[in-house]
DNA sequence: GTTTGCATGTAAACCGTTACATGATTGG
DNA sequence: CCAATCATGTAACGGTTTACATGCAAAC
């Protein structure tokens, strides 16, 4: 892996979409907020971030390893006889220094890769009755991604509140992605709508 | 690359993100549009659906010849004297298939990677003032992509129409995605005047 | 005269997913 | 008894980005 400090900052030109190192940061923004086990990083994305950012458990741990032999982590390994030991990672201060670094660094330029509007953009080569099932299982989607981000909200409210101000972010965050998702719902639902108005004219290829 | 027929679906477990053929499907449904170039096809991808999916050059160019090597598109030189040659793609009957069926097979679950989000997650460790400049920035890149868009819907209508239907897919990405910006910049504005607010307490870390 | 546009390609590096691998414990 | 949970890893593969490479013509 590119060393994380000393960034090349490969131009700025073109450069989109995920990738270049982001991966590393966030696993140091987790540790940021207390020590963790790759294990428990998995299972806090799932219930955190997974919307927007999410990772396999192998490329956790190989991430992992990559920032201890750059010294932005450091681990130890807590033993257990009932259950597999821990490898337990926690900051270095080059590893503080290195997410502070990454945390007031700008968000490049970026679009995000969307399977579903592409196809959707293609679908008139297709008959209406398959792109209201698109649309009908993305609006379904979106619905459960909403349940789902109702379901940690619930959480963040019986939790204990350690440090308040980081709190305020993941709630800031959570009402983002609510919001757009709820807006997401409404046109979904408008566009459906329209696709099945019957004085709409064409509707076989 | 994979063969584009007879998928053999990965399980459908714990799929999510971009990647898995998308391209190549992509690029039958431009070549479903009329024959292109790699040229083409590359500028098409910035002026219409760059704001969901785009492509470099290069992964462009591969991908043609690899699906010119399953038999789903053909190619034939066009020789030009005052400027290098073109080389012309177009669907075989096979590739008319393959498009189909992506076209009707349903969108796989997925998240999209989002930088930005996973950023402002962990703000909390960082002072107002730099969570302010991504909210900001934010917002600019939202409102600069609002008039790209607006660029767009433009060329469409001064646009000779081959086929309506075509068109009438394409419009409905377009509203749809001009209408999740335009939430999305509500939300944005919203967040500012709450971290701007000056009755809220904490500020630096 | 330098930049932009046309037009196509190769190669290296990196990121991310899937599959393979192990093994005890707890709950239904 | 079977599935899920805990817990960590390796290896193979494929997708994506970046850099390298070329060369003429038109526009500023």
């Amino acid at each position: 892996m590119t060393p994380i400090d000393s960034q090349p900052i490969p131009d700025r030109g073109t450069f989109h979409g995920a990738g270049r190192g982001t991966l590393p940061r966030i696993l140091l923004g987790f540790l940021g907020i207390r020590p963790m086990t790759g294990y428990d990083i998995k299972t806090t994305f799932d219930r955190s971030i997974a919307s927007y950012w999410n990772a396999s458990h192998s490329q956790i741990y190989t991430t992992l390893r990559a920032l201890e032999s750059e010294g932005l982590v450091a681990s130890e390994i807590i033993y257990q006889d009932t259950r597999p030991n821990r490898r337990l990672y926690q900051l270095t201060q080059a590893g503080e220094r290195a997410l502070r670094t990454w945390l007031s660094d700008p968000v490049p330029d970026r679009f995000t890769k969307d399977e579903y509007l592409a196809k959707l953009f293609f679908c008139g080569e297709c008959g209406d009755k398959t792109a209201l099932q698109h649309l009908d299982s993305h609006l379904q989607a979106v619905n459960e991604q909403l349940n789902h981000l109702a379901g940690i909200r619930r959480e963040y409210e019986h939790r204990a509140v350690r440090r308040p101000r980081l709190l305020e972010f993941q709630l800031l965050v959570l009402d983002y992605k609510e919001a757009t998702l709820r807006a997401d719902r409404e046109i979904t639902e408008q566009a459906i709508r329209r696709l099945r108005d019957p004085t709409r004219t064409a509707q076989a290829i």
